[in-house]
DNA sequence: AGCTATTCATAATC
DNA sequence: TGATTATGAATAGCT
């Protein structure tokens, strides 16, 4: 149907085959539509062009998807479309035997369905259970420790700070008996003012007392 | 391109339907396999008749799922495909997210990770190891104490073997001075051959010793 | 992209 | 159903 006969093969000429390719597409995608109409049938078309380019035609009132299900129903090929699943599903499996053994696991830690266990298996878990607790223990030791270099810093502080004030105040109630003197009473409000900044007492570790 | 030329509408007869069905379906099916071939085309194409029927062609070296693949990534309708996916992606997420509870939980209880955790998580953990370790270590001494009590018993039936064999030996010197009488003999014969199965040393669990 | 000679698909008929 | 054939449709090659 053209000038010519051609020989269902490949055409060589790449302009040619686009050509082609674009005409008979278009050709197809007519057909369809029109055995559609004609015979109340259900046609799913997707079309792909060497060059990737994609066409589709779906009868009206109908999905892709519902033609594939369909297709899936009746085609007993349901495994190629559980072959996308399939994936998914083993990823599944394989999460939750992970997960299983975790359980398993954690349960065995926490001294759970430990019955049936052999004694082998027992000193594991135990020697396990040593380890996280000396780490544990350590690293909250290691907090303790913290706590109490701060507390001594603090307390070491507050210690100067007292001693500061009882100089502070000493100095003052020898300053009341000149205070008729304005000199001398503009001298105490300086040294006053100076002090607090000074020693203004703070954790070594700022973030230390959150996670106590 | 017939007899006559005819509008492209329902055909209402139902037998010429289906006749015209099953012409331009091959039609539709050969005008595939021409393009596939002539154009290097990749074709899907699934037909199905109002009655139910289906028919389908794919291009050779694909196969539908390939083509519906590449249909999806095209097309940007890939939340129709993805419903399918949705209760296994979601199913997916889900237990990933337990997984990483539980691994962390683990790794806590191992005495890993515990750097970034607060005062009271550790003590939380610490009270788990506590206890772990003693129903670990409760068991243990459980099999420890089945052991000790088997081993026992076992000792004092070899102490009554042992003593049986000596009276044994003992009699049977005895008897070695009678051997002339041929009476003496066969009764120590029966004497012999009801020992050994009146004393089958067995633990007395008989599956502690594939578990400790 | 159009055009047209030609081949092909198929509607009607048997 | 299956085969035949007259006819309209599709399209290959050309512009």
């Amino acid at each position: 149907m053209g000038r010519g006969k051609i020989e269902i093969k490949r055409i060589e000429n790449s302009s040619n085959r686009q050509v082609t390719y674009s005409k008979r597409r278009n050709g197809i995608i007519k057909k369809a539509k029109e055995i559609t109409v004609l015979c109340d049938a259900q046609v799913s078309l997707v079309i792909f062009a060497s060059s990737g380019k994609m066409h589709e035609y779906c009868s009206p009132s109908t999905t892709l998807i519902d033609i594939l299900d369909r297709y899936h129903k009746q085609s007993g090929k349901s495994r190629l479309w559980d072959a996308k699943h399939e994936n998914l599903s083993n990823e599944i499996d394989r999460i939750k035997k992970e997960n299983d053994n975790m359980q398993i696991e954690l349960r065995h830690l926490k001294g759970e369905d430990i019955t049936s266990l052999h004694h082998q298996e027992l000193m594991v878990i135990e020697e396990a259970l040593d380890n996280g607790l000396a780490s544990v223990r350590d690293k909250m030791m290691e907090y303790y420790n913290m706590k109490k270099t701060n507390d001594e810093i603090l307390e070491d502080m507050n210690k100067r700070l007292r001693f500061f004030w009882q100089q502070q105040e000493m100095a003052m109630e020898e300053n009341v008996r000149e205070m008729e003197n304005p000199y001398h009473q503009q001298r105490v409000r300086d040294y006053n003012s100076q002090m607090p900044f000074a020693f203004r007492v703070q954790p070594i570790q700022p973030n230390l007392q959150e996670r106590m």
